[in-house]
DNA sequence: TTTATAACTTGCTTTTTGCAAGTGAATGAC
DNA sequence: GTCATTCACTTGCAAAAAGCAAGTTATAAA
């Protein structure tokens, strides 16, 4: 297996942090369910960054391990298995959140998808409830 | 040349902001900046963690075409440089205090390092105004 | 003028990523 | 019941990135 969780961190908290979350693509699944209310492996692959299969099934492995994500049976499709994020990883909303308002700032591509942003804007304590009830829902 | 500045993002902003210091060393780059005061190449070798000097060069050359750190003669020593953050580095403040909650939350060891933490803690608006005040100094 | 410091660069090995094809269990169509 | 399909992965291999050690260049200090 790969990355099987070697902690350089050193007690700094931001080590500690990027230690579990800090690579490529960890992130940006959380970002799938936190904010796309995406579910399942294959939602997860068509997540528009183009992630690759054995990787998305390292990272799903190492964030349940971290108590980031959950993996359950889908009760209504026996092949499917559904992840959700643990109140530990819906805790990261702070940090999605503050990346998307600097992305915001300073991402001067005309194709940004600013969505989630305004909505960030408009009402972010909201949002962040939203976000840790843990209720599915999907961001505009 | 490493990594020559392959955005693969799509749009999303979250995958925006990983495109440029989403890896395992920029953030701690910019956080010994931001929270240590650290200026020079040998300062951030020295960083607790262990970053190897040819990855270290090439974050600081991403760094700096990105806009975040800038680069300048040491007026007091010749053979020496000094970087600093710019404000769009200075403006990941939230993000890497965000980090810090995060983990300060969840680090259960105890040899984990909690005096920036309570510094958020204690008077956040007022440590982010000194960050992005631009101005030399050090947290605790 | 020799030694030391500071900031890198270079070459090589190891690790991680990425891509494509393959596996196995659970449905669904006939 | 069987056969193709879907879903969630696994495996094998090539390419890219990271890590390590030694070397280079430009000051500066002794």
């Amino acid at each position: 297996m790969e990355n099987t969780n070697k902690l350089r961190s050193s007690g700094c908290p931001v080590a500690f942090g990027l230690d579990i979350f800090g690579d490529r693509w960890s992130l940006l699944i959380i970002r799938d369910m936190m904010l796309h209310g995406k579910k399942t492996y294959g939602e997860f692959l068509d997540g528009g960054e183009g992630i690759s299969t054995n990787i998305l099934a390292d990272r799903l492995k190492q964030l349940e391990a971290q108590g980031i994500v959950e993996k359950a049976r889908d009760p209504e499709n026996g092949r499917s298995y559904l992840y959700h994020l643990t109140a530990k990883g819906r805790d990261l909303a702070p940090v999605v959140l503050e990346v998307i308002l600097w992305s915001g700032k300073y991402d001067a591509r005309p194709v940004a998808r600013k969505g989630v942003l305004n909505e960030i804007r408009d009402d972010r304590p909201g949002l962040e409830a939203k976000i840790r009830s843990g209720k599915p829902w999907s961001a505009t």
